[in-house]
DNA sequence: AGTTCATTTCAATGATTATTGAAATATGAA
DNA sequence: TTCATATTTCAATAATCATTGAAATGAACT
């Protein structure tokens, strides 16, 4: 992870509809949830959805694969973990820090 | 945390002179840095610096004390870890996930 | 009090981002 | 191939955010 693509993907979690959605797909694990449904979960019209999703997909924040006639989208934790990691790297200069690797989920890393 | 303040920390942190300065303070540790050695850190001019350590100072994600002239920074650990925890809520529907409160920083925990 | 250094505030400008509704695309079913 | 449903794209508008430089504040030293 660098510096732009970690600003790319916390901007993509820091708007109050996107972060409903990463929570959402975050909750619903690798199952995922199609676009209707989070268009009624999280109550933005069909277009401003895509148009969120997108940005979360180009930060890699998220994965879609196509099932029939519906898109269904799966947060990705393992570019979640990477971020976390760097937002810590050489915590409090090494000295006191327990933690070598945040992680949000741990099953599902890659 | 709530949807709120969760996305005035991710915002704070979603930017590049912004993200910068979080993770020279995280890598600092609670000693923290003051705003003049930030400034030729980050490369960045005294205001546009004070701009944006005010935003990260609402969202709680940094605090600072006055030490004669100069004001001193630290990153603020237990707010950052409250935003872990507000991302990772209810994981994978509660089944397959091991971490139960992902963490930045073990040892500086409110 | 006056001076210097560290930092913040302010107003103006430019840049980026979000929302809307209409139109386009794509998939599966009749 | 026509129809209906799911989703994305596009252009226009509105809203928010970042940067600049000048001026203001605040704290210590003379």
């Amino acid at each position: 992870m660098n510096i732009s693509s970690a600003v790319q993907a916390l901007s993509a979690l820091a708007q109050e509809q996107r972060l409903n959605i990463f929570r959402a797909l975050v909750q619903a694990g690798p199952e995922g949830i199609n676009a209707g449904r989070m268009s009624e979960m999280i109550g933005s019209s069909p277009s401003a959805l895509s148009f969120h999703l997108k940005s979360m997909l180009e930060a890699k924040l998220i994965s879609y694969e196509q099932k029939g006639r519906f898109v269904i989208y799966q947060a990705n934790f393992a570019v979640m973990n990477q971020l976390l990691v760097y937002l810590s790297e050489n915590c409090c200069q090494g000295t006191s820090c327990v933690i070598e690797q945040p992680s949000l989920c741990k099953t599902q890393e890659l």
